[in-house]
RNA sequence: GGGGUAGUAGGGUAGCCUGGUCCAUCCUAGAGCGUUUGGGACGCUUUGACGGCGGUUCGAAUCCGCCCUACCCCA
């Protein structure tokens, strides 16, 4: 019959699923002739602006907003040691000025630490200029060598949101790391996307950190994606880059920093986490449009109908919902799979039936369909969209619930893996060690001292040299 | 990092070995007209391509070289 009109590959072929799904639903144009840098479709690209002005919206508490260059010169750049090491083999170069070659190299900012703190350093003069807390968000640019994937792993990232602190003390700077910790909790609650934040092993830390906590979710596949990282810098970068404060004594400190990221794989979380066979979902407080109105436009009634919808229209946007009225020349059924593959979270159909009777009808995405009366029409779709986020989270909770599988050896561990699900097992905390466990499993070591409520502290005997070990998340990433 | 396969219209394909009647084809693509409209409408008309650069040749989608891009496998 009409088998396949249309049809996305099923999610449980994730990746052709995906792929498939971001040209189908306009999100992200993978055409653009140069690798790893992919074009924003405007739907695509107007997720991204509610995704991000959620994400300002809670910067703003406690942050402020400024733009420093894309630019980097090579003698900053190449200040501190390890972050270099980290990062010298993804950086591009701007080498000429037309067809002049440059005395200083400048490099495509991979990251902005070496733009930013040269200026914190002028900044930051006494105790009382501190704590700083600044953030942007910006493109940056890697070039990675391993596989590009849209929205995952680009060389151009596009939507980069790096916050960088600056405080007197390691224990201040410390708390500032929780409450952006904390912060990343409220923001991935309000894209229903359940999050493992963990702290990475030493060997995988931001190049320059103290310790870096890693936030990391789990895609319909089973791979880890991680989604957000903050870095405790103590004084590495202000020793470097000489960012000093005068404390209330009179002397002179070196400053400690913290700095935090978020990039757009926070979309490709949602895509992933969400979507279903039929195409996007996306959770109303971050939909582009949250409601989109169906007229049934029939015959003789078309202008009654027609009216009657507008009316809808007019009333729902005052009352502050982001609507559509989709009035196209095209059957009914052709726009419900239209809108169901780009997400919009609920759908109201208004026909001559339902304007006779004094109802419309709301149909979800996740498949609901029940007839709202339409006098109370705000309340009813505030309901439904509540409804609909709570449905979300639960669903995706439940997905990262049942992947976390604990594991008492590395056969155990490799079994979890090979189903899809990410490990957790007892290790000592020594590189040989995690090494070990790494190549053995064919996976990564993600983090111990997880905060998650479905992963427990306890510990057990090292699952490579027996002795006492803490409970430390294995899984296959992105 | 190593190996492989492929790039033909918006998308999917045939043609390539064996260079020339090549105006190729399908669509969930675009444009236009008409009839339609409570879960992917139909008819007619029409638009549009050989990844890029160079080479061989009277003649290249086809053969050769380089580059770019994509996908798959191994580390």
């Amino acid at each position: 019959m009409d088998d396949e009109l249309g049809a996305l590959p099923p999610k449980s072929q994730f990746s052709e699923w995906y792929n498939d799904l971001l040209w189908r639903a306009e999100v992200m144009d993978v055409r653009y002739p140069v690798k790893g840098l992919y074009v924003w479709y405007p739907y695509g690209f107007a997720i991204r602006k509610h995704v991000y002005s959620r994400l300002r919206e809670l910067l703003d508490r406690d942050h402020q907003e400024a733009l420093f260059p894309l630019l980097i010169p090579e003698q900053e750049f190449m200040k501190e040691a390890e972050h270099i090491k980290g990062f010298e083999d993804e950086v591009y170069w701007v080498t000429h000025g037309g067809t002049t070659p440059l005395e200083v190299k400048l490099a495509l900012r991979p990251t902005s630490e070496t733009a930013i703190y040269p200026m914190y350093a002028l900044w930051v003069r006494s105790h009382a200029d501190l704590p700083l807390k600044i953030y942007q968000i910006v493109n940056t640019f890697r070039y990675e060598t391993k596989q590009t994937r849209p929205l995952i792993r680009l060389r151009e990232i596009t939507s980069f949101m790096e916050s960088h602190t600056v405080h007197t003390t390691w224990d201040e700077a410390e708390a500032q790391v929780e409450s952006e910790i904390a912060l990343t909790r409220e923001f991935y609650a309000s894209l229903c996307i359940p999050i493992i934040i963990s702290k990475r092993p030493d060997w995988d830390k931001f190049p320059g950190a103290d310790y870096t906590i890693a936030v990391d979710t789990v895609m319909p596949n089973g791979r880890t994606l991680q989604i957000g990282t903050v870095h405790h810098l103590g004084t590495h970068f202000s020793k470097t880059f000489n960012i000093t404060y005068e404390d209330d004594k009179g002397v002179q400190q070196h400053a400690n920093q913290t700095c935090y990221g978020i990039s757009e794989r926070c979309i490709a979380a949602l895509i992933g986490v969400h979507g279903d066979d039929k195409g996007l979902i996306l959770p109303p407080a971050v939909a582009t449009i949250q409601v989109v109105i169906v007229p049934i436009l029939i015959g003789k009634r078309h202008d009654d109908v027609l009216a009657s919808a507008q009316a809808l229209e007019a009333e729902l946007k005052s009352a502050g919902f982001r609507v559509k009225m989709d009035t196209r020349d095209m059957r009914p059924g052709a726009k419900y799979y239209w809108w169901e593959l780009r997400g919009v979270p609920l759908r109201l159909e208004l026909g001559p039936r339902d304007i006779d009777g004094g109802k419309v009808m709301a149909v979800t995405r996740l498949g609901e369909k029940k007839p709202l009366e339409r006098s109370g029409v705000v309340e009813g779709v505030n309901g439904v969209l509540a409804g609909i986020a709570e449905a979300m989270k639960a669903k995706a909770e439940d997905h990262v619930k049942a992947s976390l599988c604990t594991a008492g050896s590395i056969a155990a561990c490799n079994a979890s893996l090979n189903e899809g699900k990410v490990a957790v097992v007892p290790w000592c905390g020594d590189r040989a060690c995690g090494d070990a466990i790494e190549e053995q499993s064919n996976s990564s070591i993600l983090g111990t001292e997880a905060r998650s409520p479905y992963v427990s502290a306890e510990g057990g005997a090292c699952v490579i040299c027996g002795k006492p070990g803490k409970a430390t998340l294995v899984g296959r990433t992105y």
